[in-house]
RNA sequence: GGCGCGAUGGCGGAGUGGUGACGCAACGGAUUGCAAAUCCGUGUACACGAGUUCGAUUCUCGUUCGCGCCUCCA
């Protein structure tokens, strides 16, 4: 059996993945909270433990490999939404949430094998309250209930920051009714009009984290294998998942944690008023959902990727490439080693990327097909990738009927009337190839 | 201030104590009615300064520059 390494941030090293158990494999990746549509950015984790995901199953064998991602579909930014709106939460989280599927299947991701959502586990939130609350280490004020932070002995080992320099970086005003300037929120009230579920504090909501160590231990168990998200989520959302889950299980939650490395666009934070705001939504009319994974997966993923249209046409092309070679051809039966190996050093997606450069030739084309409907691309066929362009361009049987004409043309040898044609297809984004078998066409794009 | 990451050719991007990964772009050639595609070929790199070493892009230290996190955030 393959071995797999991976970076674990908790020893920030790289290590043997060893599962607890091989015929259950657990991982689990932070989802979106749906209050709007994902950016590029969202969906670098989504691509990157996609791979992952397909790796795992390679390896251990489908049946054996769990993968939950889930859906916040409760959040201050939600509630916000519904109230401008006029409409339910509820109405607000599935719009987006059936968006973000949609999305995310255009880039390749597989179905996670379940996608919990967090306003379906109230009662298992309440619970890991009570217990926590019975156990001291969390704490009921003013109608909120809060963890107490000095309560853990190890909180900030993930992150490495000490409970002391938290609060001398403190950038935020600290609650009059925080036993410690650095303890969070489990719990808050809601007023009569806003959004709320009953409790033994009264009507409130959940705290952002407490939903990920509630549907893992639900849906996973008290202790998973794999635990991944964007590094921004190193602090403070894991170290608090881990400070609920530990407190309240008295085991350890996570064995390896995974994290994802910044996209930026012009080496900046992607922002709505730099005017460098990419969303999924938009790029999938734009590219073909292949182009853009690929593009995603160019870079080591715990490095950061500067995200730009041209280097998704950059991919686009190279994917042109793999198309024409693997015209025509039946995918090999087994997947290649050397994509493996690259795959299981820590997820070495560029090296994966340049083995299946490397097995680009008539005589390997087949082995390429393979390698590269494992990691999500070559899955249409090569007319339709070619073929189905923009939508507002022309239709494929007026391109045919210009090319019949053009064909027409060359035979007579009228070269100035089938170069007209030429030039007026292309005017209109198509190409055409002549080859010996006769005339092909593509959409530039 | 604390914690952490990075700097490779025109661009993207792996990797290695000793032969310049790979892709894109560029250029030359073959091929083509013209193109496209394909094939062959060409060039340019390891931020800076020390140290270790027979030898460093790779290890160590320092410098400079860039970036992230420090309770909104993938």
């Amino acid at each position: 059996m393959t071995n797999i390494q991976l970076y674990n941030t908790k020893a920030r090293t790289k290590q043997l993945f060893e599962p607890i158990d091989p015929e259950n494999v657990r991982m689990y990746v932070c989802g979106p909270t749906v209050y709007d549509f994902a950016h590029i950015g969202n969906a670098r984790p989504v691509v990157v433990f996609d791979v992952l995901f397909r790796l795992l199953k390679l390896i251990y064998g489908s049946e054996n490999v769990t993968y939950a991602r889930n859906i916040t579909d409760i959040d201050d930014r939600i509630m916000a939404k519904a109230v401008d709106e006029g409409v339910s939460i509820r109405s607000i989280s599935n719009r987006y949430a059936k968006v973000y599927a949609e999305d995310m299947a255009i880039l390749g991701a597989l179905d996670p094998s379940l996608a919990p959502r967090a306003t379906e586990h109230l009662p298992e939130m309440i619970k890991m309250m009570k217990t926590l609350i019975d156990k001291g280490n969390a704490y009921e004020a003013e109608g909120h209930v809060m963890f107490h932070v000095r309560s853990m002995e190890n909180y900030g080992a993930l992150s490495r920051h000490s409970r002391d320099e938290l609060i001398a970086g403190a950038r935020v005003d600290v609650a009059p009714f925080k036993k410690d300037p650095a303890d969070f929120v489990l719990w808050k009230p809601s007023s009569e009009d806003q959004v709320g579920w009953g409790s033994p504090w009264g009507k409130g909501r959940p705290g952002w984290h407490l939903e990920c160590s509630c549907m893992i231990e639900k849906h996973l168990g008290k202790t998973i294998d794999i635990h991944a998200g964007g590094q921004d989520l190193i602090f403070p959302h894991h170290e608090n998942e881990i400070a609920q889950s530990e407190c309240a299980h008295g085991e350890t939650f996570v064995n390896y944690w995974m994290h994802n490395g910044y996209l930026t666009v012009n080496g900046e934070k992607m922002s709505k008023s730099l005017g460098n705001f990419h969303t999924v939504h938009d790029l999938v009319t734009k590219f073909p959902g292949e182009a853009l994974r690929l593009s995603l997966l160019t870079a080591h993923y715990r490095q950061p990727i500067d995200f730009s249209l041209e280097s998704v046409a950059e991919q686009k092309r190279r994917l042109d490439r793999w198309y024409r070679i693997t015209a025509d051809v039946k995918a090999a039966s087994s997947v290649p080693l050397q994509l493996i190996e690259a795959l299981s050093d820590d997820l070495n997606t560029p090296k994966a990327i340049s083995a299946l450069d490397a097995l680009a030739t008539q005589e390997t084309a087949a082995e390429l097909k393979a390698g590269a409907q494992f990691v999500g691309l070559l899955m249409q066929d090569s007319d339709s990738w070619f073929q189905e362009g923009a939508a507002d361009s022309v239709a494929a049987d007026e391109i045919e009927a210009l090319i019949n004409n053009r064909i027409e043309a060359r035979a007579s040898k009228d070269f100035a009337e089938s170069d007209r044609i030429r030039d007026r297809l292309e005017e209109l984004g198509v190409i055409l190839e002549d080859g010996p078998s006769g005339t092909t066409w593509r959409r530039a794009n």
